[in-house]
DNA sequence: TGTTTTTTGCAAGCTACTTGCATATTCAAC
DNA sequence: GTTGAATATGCAAGTAGCTTGCAAAAAACA
């Protein structure tokens, strides 16, 4: 977890106190410092890497997930399934929308901006799908692998 | 499993072969029916429903997945993470590219055919991405689901 | 047809994730 | 602040989807 000025930190810690607070989630300890590492972070991260860079002991992996799962559920963040049995997570910034591809042979994960799918929920709106939500993966040999 | 007219029973055996023996693949029983079963019945399936849908003791469970894995790996079938720690697997007929959408409660997955990606896959290509495969996933609450 | 290679079935194993329960923490009412 | 009900956490055990090792069986190739 990187390090932060002092003031910084207290910062992020009332962000996270406020997020879940508007949330209706209640604060504790392990949800403002997960919260608080996908905020510094941009991952995203399986379960696994961030109970690694957490603080040791502070935050048990039953609670990680947890709290992930809440997370997930009111749209504090978002999951992908990129890698067979493995979920990954990351902060969902509405500002920021975007979509990941995976290497297939290092299983890097790179994030980018485009996405054309307005056009689409729209159909499916008129269809009478609601709470409409999109996962677009793409899943390629990068440069580096491809001369590997 | 359908029930298909003896004469159209050889010909999707001799289809499977084919398609079989295209990808390199031995010909193999298990092989023929799982192949046979994603050629007549349009997925996605997870490999516990396919078998459920093949006859009783024709093929054991990991049968099914190493089957499955080698499809996938030729590309003779796609893979999805529609839900959380089970993928699901369909037949992976070029004519007929589509994405699904998955109903968040009741789980019912339909498949569309719009796909505007071809612009970002341009994109990344010209970034160095080679063999670029995309995944794109819907999930919203489905008109039923949310009348009930 | 014989022999080499590949595949299958079975059972055991693996791993990401979940759950039950006792303890600890949060939060709201006072 | 303090207290008490509600909620969250840690721990350990459990679950489920999927994989693997190995001997027997089937397919491929000559």
């Amino acid at each position: 977890m990187s390090v932060l000025h002092p003031k910084k930190e207290i910062e992020r810690e009332a962000m996270c106190s406020k997020l879940l607070k508007d949330k209706g989630l209640s604060i504790t300890a392990p949800r403002k410092l997960i919260l608080g590492l996908l905020l510094i972070e941009h991952g995203p991260f399986s379960a696994e890497e961030i109970h690694q860079k957490l603080p040791k002991n502070s935050c048990d992996q039953a609670t990680i997930y947890r709290c992930l799962n809440q997370f997930v559920e009111v749209q504090l963040v978002n999951t992908s399934f990129l890698e067979k049995d493995m979920a990954h997570f990351e902060y969902n910034d509405p500002l920021h929308h975007h979509h990941h591809i995976i290497c297939k042979i290092c299983k890097k994960i790179e994030s980018f901006h485009e996405c054309l799918m307005d056009k689409i929920e729209l159909n499916l709106q008129k269809k009478g799908y609601k709470e409409i939500q999109h996962r677009l993966e793409f899943f390629a040999v990068c440069e580096i692998c491809a001369k590997g």
